[in-house]
RNA sequence: GGGCCGCUAGCUCAACUGGCAGAGCAGCGGACUUUUAAUCCGCGGGUUCAGGGUUCGAGCCCCUGGCGGCCCA
């Protein structure tokens, strides 16, 4: 075959007679080996007067019957290729600011899907809109291409089909840029009717059939996008800093690095089980232990649990340690990384949410110590030391009801999140956590009873934690062989011993700062969207 | 796990106290050469989530189940 782009192929083609008729170019007439786009009409037509539609909806039988009939007439209502010339964006990037009623000279073959259609008897307009959700408008006439040609786009286009129209870039007489056709043919035909386009789609419909919500939501489109700019930020914030992106397995043969109840799958070669990981966090420690000192992973988490409006079963997440970090060092990177991802999508720090609220993500952020905030908001001391038994007493004062079973940590942690954590709304690192409650993580280096740990708080949900890690292998031994007591005694969510993690580490791992955060919850708080329209395609329940 | 709400035409939604199942958009037929969700005239379109029950009569009431949403633990 000639080398040759398409679009040479299709700046050809306009130049060729055989595709300058008025009417709809049968594909037939275009001698195959001359025009390689064109395709001979489906290889396996299917039977044009199947009767196995009867009992379709009448409105999905009506498009079968006009996929039929274009078939009849030797038109392929779907094409392999159509001699487009230009995007909708281009074009009107070409014309901008024309007058109204004028005509360019110019002559375009563009490509969009019908999202409005308004006929008149010898003038047809159509709103033609691309992926991008740019839109021109189409003008079909009886002058332009034939009575013909004008009576099969009116008998044959329908809302939501994809067409090729080729004519001259003119504006109508209201101003609007136009292409008015010499020439149009299908490029996709759509077989079901689109929905309304101006009343939402029910929430479950978006969801499971979001290539629906993607075409009539602006918003939809738009997310996918600030998701996109959102990782791509990160990948690029870490590579201006010299971090590595690895990709450790997500088929592992233990559990680890997080409590969570795992995916359980079967490897036939191996004849084990493995599970779908639930953190990559041992594999990236192991990482810095092999001396790759800055490295992150953007990737997806199996988690076997419930599922509702904010958990899915698989969510994104980065992780990323650094050797020679801190839990202090990693905060600023950390802070960092999401303020250049909130520049990357939406151009500012001080970003408009979807419910059109600013929400400031400038600045250095504050940071509060958990018994520091916790005793300023209950008006008394507490310290790792307070007893279980004063705590209670402090809930009991502050209307908390709490579980009598529960220790000091898990006490101090309700408390705070009762008097503290739901008034939060700017972004706030809250470190120091009681060390009972956090079993993995390095203890203070100077405060008894607490841990090297933050949670970083925007809007008043957790968006990423941090940590000095646990880098000791005897003391990790420990943590990990109480885990495995515990899951041993019925813990689901409890790791087991990892002899081989253990083992990296006991070839000495540097001192390390190491950051977990949601892609999905970063998403979410830099646009206000729920974490059902950050994901793409949540996992739902089959119909 | 518990409570509440919802499921009706392709889509979004109505339907009083149990009494012929409707509208808008979409579709079909007609008119219209400058529309912007075009407009005008006419027409068709339903397993009311499924199954059972009560009733002369059920979209509506009762029971069981399915799916979804919200709230609570």
């Amino acid at each position: 075959m000639a080398a040759c782009t398409p679009k040479e192929f299709a700046r050809r083609a306009l130049n060729s007679s055989l595709v300058t008729g008025p009417t709809i170019v049968s594909t037939r007439s275009i001698p195959r080996g001359v025009f390689p786009y064109a395709s001979p009409v489906s290889e396996q037509p299917a039977n044009p007067s199947a009767t196995s539609d009867d009992d379709l909806p009448e409105q999905l039988r009506v498009r079968r019957e006009k996929r039929a009939r274009l078939l009849e007439r030797g038109v392929d209502p779907y094409p392999v290729e159509v001699p487009r010339t230009h995007t909708l964006r281009e074009v009107r990037e070409a014309h901008q600011g024309l007058e109204p009623d004028v005509s360019t000279g110019d002559v375009v073959g563009v490509t969009g899907r019908v999202m409005y259609i308004r006929n008149t008897g010898k003038l047809c307009f159509a709103t033609l809109r691309e992926g991008d959700g740019t839109e021109l408008q189409a003008m079909l006439s009886l002058n332009g291409v034939g009575e013909q040609a004008l009576a099969e786009w009116k008998a044959e286009v329908d809302l939501g089909d994809h067409v090729f129209v080729r004519g001259e870039v003119i504006t109508s007489r209201r101003g609007e840029l136009s292409v008015m056709a010499s020439e149009w043919r299908p490029a996709a035909k759509a077989l079901r009717p689109l929905p309304v386009a101006h009343k939402e789609l029910a929430e479950e419909t978006r969801i499971r059939q979001r290539y629906v919500d993607l075409i009539l939501r602006e918003q939809a489109r738009n997310t996918v996008r600030s998701r996109a700019a959102a990782v791509r930020s990160l990948r690029e914030s870490f590579h201006r800093r010299g971090f590595i992106e690895v990709e450790t397995p997500m088929l592992q043969t233990l559990q680890g690095g997080a409590s969570a109840r795992p995916f359980v799958t079967r490897s036939n070669a191996l004849d084990i089980d493995l599970f779908l990981r639930i953190a990559p966090e041992l594999y990236l420690k192991r990482c810095v232990v092999g001396g790759i000192e800055k490295v992150f992973e953007i990737n997806r988490n199996f988690r076997n649990e419930g599922m509702d409006s904010s958990h899915s079963p698989e969510f994104s997440m980065l992780e990323f340690y650094e050797a020679y970090a801190t839990y202090e060092t990693n905060a600023v990177l950390t802070r960092e990384l999401i303020q250049e991802a909130a520049l990357a999508v939406a151009g500012t720090l001080q970003v408009t949410l979807v419910d059109g609220t600013e929400y400031d993500l400038g600045g250095e952020w504050t940071t509060l110590g958990m018994y520091e905030s916790l005793s300023e908001a209950a008006g008394e001391e507490v310290t790792p030391e307070t007893s279980a038994e004063d705590l209670r007493k402090l809930a009991d004062r502050v209307s908390l009801e709490v579980d009598p079973k529960l220790g000091h940590g898990k006490l101090v942690e309700e408390l705070w999140e009762h008097l503290v954590g739901d008034g939060l709304y700017a972004p706030t690192f809250v470190r120091d956590f009681p060390v009972e409650t956090s079993p993995l993580t390095r203890q203070h280096r100077s405060r008894p009873g607490v841990a090297e740990k933050w949670d970083l708080y925007v809007r008043g949900f957790e968006l990423a934690t941090g940590y000095s890690e646990l880098v000791d292998p005897v003391v990790e031994r420990e943590r990990l062989e109480a885990q495995a007591r515990l899951s041993a005694a019925g813990d689901v969510e409890a790791m087991p011993v990892d002899e081989d993690f253990l083992r990296s580490l006991e070839y000495g791992m540097p001192p390390t700062g190491g950051v977990g955060m949601g892609i999905d919850r970063l998403l979410m708080a830099i646009t206000g969207l729920g974490i059902r329209e950050t994901i793409l395609f949540p996992l739902v329940r089959p119909e």
